[in-house]
DNA sequence: ATTGTGAACGCAAATACTTGCAATAACTGG
DNA sequence: CCAGTTATTGCAAGTATTTGCGTTCACAAT
């Protein structure tokens, strides 16, 4: 079964509709190899379903992210979605030179978590977290820290 | 205004004019009370000096954060700019329902910086973090915050 | 199968923010 | 103090995203 039923199921349970809209998101950002911005969404979807409208995709998405179907990731100063997988939830680390995006296990922010939790009773949103900063590809050139590299996921070409 | 004429220092040793609209947006937001949204930073700039147009208020606020002049503020799903005070740097914790935001020590997220760096050849931006949640106040009664569940049942508050 | 209800849609207008461009004016060097 | 250079501005148009509203259609109950 794949988790596309399951998702299916989600919906229902929730008490939303399924509509063919919202089945074509659903498959387009399934399909998808990586986090994709909502133009592309958009694109994709009209390309099957061509009464699809904009406004529709960007409120399914929501929907979708809020349902917990797709995961919201901050791509310079857009917004790009990738299907959830409950099994392999992950932060990401995103580069502000190349926009790269590189997954980051969950338990790196555990701690800071609890911190926050115990010492101020602020319970921070961190289902998923975005960081911004500098990869290595794309550090100054110096001194190699140690560590292995991470596993770059997405590349995406562009420039703000 | 002390730390008003270093401002200037920076921006002419930066090689940026000193415009009447730049020496006003700062001063609107030095004299702000609190981190102050575009459109008040612009309503008080427009009291202050009719012409002033709302592009150059975006502008002059992008140019000052980039400068490190302001800080920016995610409250809500709106930016916020609030003056720098190097003496003081701290980051933000920003409640998701009641849109407060409270201040948050550079030292704790030291330590994840550091793994960031050593494990990942990662540099996160942490100049200023803005980390949205939920405060203890608006945190409904009786609801055990994620991430903080006892693996083994406890009732007991202590820690060891 | 038919129908009632309201969730969801499509569209168009609104909002938030950015950008291209010609005119202006801050700074420099004479 | 004056003129040249070019950063910066104001305006208007553009882009990204949201929202109001009348219509449509998914779903449940007949």
């Amino acid at each position: 079964m794949t988790s596309y039923e399951q998702f299916l199921q989600v919906l229902r349970e929730q008490g939303h509709r399924l509509t063919p809209q919202r089945l074509i998101v659903l498959r387009v950002v399934a399909e998808g190899q990586q986090h994709m911005g909502v133009d592309e969404v958009f694109r994709e979807a009209q390309a099957a379903y061509p009464f699809m409208d904009l406004a529709t995709v960007y409120r399914t998405l929501r929907l979708f992210k809020q349902v917990g179907l797709v995961t919201e990731v901050a791509i310079g100063d857009r917004l790009h979605y990738e299907l959830t997988h409950p099994e392999d939830r992950h932060h990401h680390m995103v580069c502000r030179v190349c926009h790269g995006a590189f997954n980051l296990g969950p338990h790196y922010l555990e701690e800071f978590n609890n911190t926050l939790v115990n010492e101020f009773g602020f319970v921070p949103d961190l289902d998923h977290f975005t960081i911004t900063g500098v990869c290595v590809n794309c550090r100054p050139e110096g001194i190699e820290p140690p560590g292995t590299a991470p596993k770059e996921v997405l590349t995406d070409e562009d420039d703000s």
